[in-house]
DNA sequence: CGAGCTGTTGACATTGCTCAAATTTCGTGG
DNA sequence: CCACGAAATTTGAGCAATGTCAACAGCTCG
């Protein structure tokens, strides 16, 4: 179902002047490769697209590849045997996933909108690490930085009702959103489904919907579309979420 | 309340012969440094003992140490304002904690019982992972291995039941009290209260009890103690507990 | 324009929570 | 070693939040 089609495979798209020009390599793992060293990152990646819903990779699989986001969304997930899921996480360019524990991935990973992925070998990764310690260092605040989330993501799950749940949700993107100065109206683009976001807060599609209709009832966000909330007070949104 | 009183300061128990002798050396990072450098870690840590109850740091301090888990049990957790409490893990001897995200911690930890940890400053440790790239690659390996075990507890707490989740649980105390030989009667230690093991899943401690006295009812444990959780027959468990 | 998918809303069921009380365990002091 | 008090755990009853099932509405794409 998932996986429809590959438009391009590993080879296209896999050009050796691309990573200088590349919107994300500032903000991606290759931020900690010298400009100078760009052409032994060039020598190793390639560029995928990806449609709608395609896996990029399943759980358990063989990890042989990691991946830099370098435009769309990404999804993470888990599934119980009976089909129930948990999203872990989304991923926005410059996000990197397919770091494995141990030789397989721990979690699934799907494109949610036209996707395109920057790819390389794990073992050229562990190359890489090895000849520029810079990147290890990169990969490692990374991987801190994906933890200290999850663990933020385990206080929600745990211990927030569902309105707490979609108002940590939204203030979340806000942040991602950045330019979002704070005091002026925003509007953010849901590119996810109410599914996705509910396998991601823990709650069924009809919570985050009335949820939704709550917050707007309320006042606090109006939704002009179901792919958008408008924040008309971020400062009333702040307050309503749960502190600390 | 937590911090009653600290047994030992940082110099106490500081010598230099204790970690070739250390129990936990070879499962924790201190397995990344050569027999030959122990000399290195000596001169870095210090021991400390913690009593019952007792605050190791909490949520937002400065990161300046790191530490190995040398005895006992601790618990990890993130608080909401109004007291609300998720613990994010439960560490053992020969764990590690303290890696902070961007130089304040983003989680509180406390010891469970009588503890024992070793500490370095966080800069020190910084330094022994320039010298000896093994330690680096270490801790990046024990972060991912961390991640996964996050990303299993979003699973639990996102879309498990109150069943489900003792059960995973009970399974996973099985795993880590290794010894346990599968085929034959276990009996599991729990260190923690009923308290800890509801924040750990996300539930009250009377759905915990409960849940608790519905798989003695089953069949499925016995409950000699609050603290003593005996598996007569681990396959019936494992084939009880969601799978995948 | 219509089919199909996605999202919303309503009615009802159920799980797990809250509050309360009984029971057991644990630590302390005699 | 025993008694006592405090704390932790267990159990019960009722309730609230969220899930389930079902119908409807709105959007998207052919």
């Amino acid at each position: 179902m998932a996986q429809v089609y590959r438009i391009n495979t590993q080879d296209d798209n896999h050009c050796a002047q691309k990573c200088e020009q590349c919107d994300v390599r500032h903000i991606a793992m290759c931020a900690a490769v010298e400009f100078s060293h760009l052409g032994v990152l060039e020598r190793i990646v390639s560029h995928t697209l990806y449609a709608p819903r395609q896996s990029i990779f399943e759980e358990g699989e063989e990890a042989d590849y990691v991946y830099n986001v370098s435009r769309g969304n990404i999804r993470l997930y888990k599934l119980l045997a009976d089909g129930r899921r948990q999203i872990t996480g989304f991923l926005r360019p410059g996000d990197f996933l397919g770091l494995a524990a141990r030789g397989t991935y721990s979690y699934g990973a799907e494109a949610i909108d036209n996707a395109e992925l920057c790819c390389m070998r794990a073992g050229d990764l562990e190359l890489l690490m090895t000849t520029m310690p810079a990147v290890r260092d990169r990969l490692l605040d990374m991987s801190r930085d994906e933890l200290t989330a999850a663990q933020e993501q385990m206080l929600l799950l745990g211990r927030k009702s569902a309105r707490e749940k979609v108002l940590s949700f939204l203030l979340l993107l806000v942040t991602h959103t950045e330019g979002a100065d704070g005091r002026k109206r925003t509007t953010l683009e849901l590119p996810m489904s109410r599914t996705d976001i509910g396998d991601y807060l823990g709650l069924t599609i009809e919570t985050v919907s009335r949820t939704f209709s709550l917050l707007r009832k309320e006042g606090l966000i109006d939704l002009p579309l179901a792919s958008q909330v408008v924040i008309p007070n971020l400062e009333k949104l702040v307050d309503a979420a749960p502190t600390r």
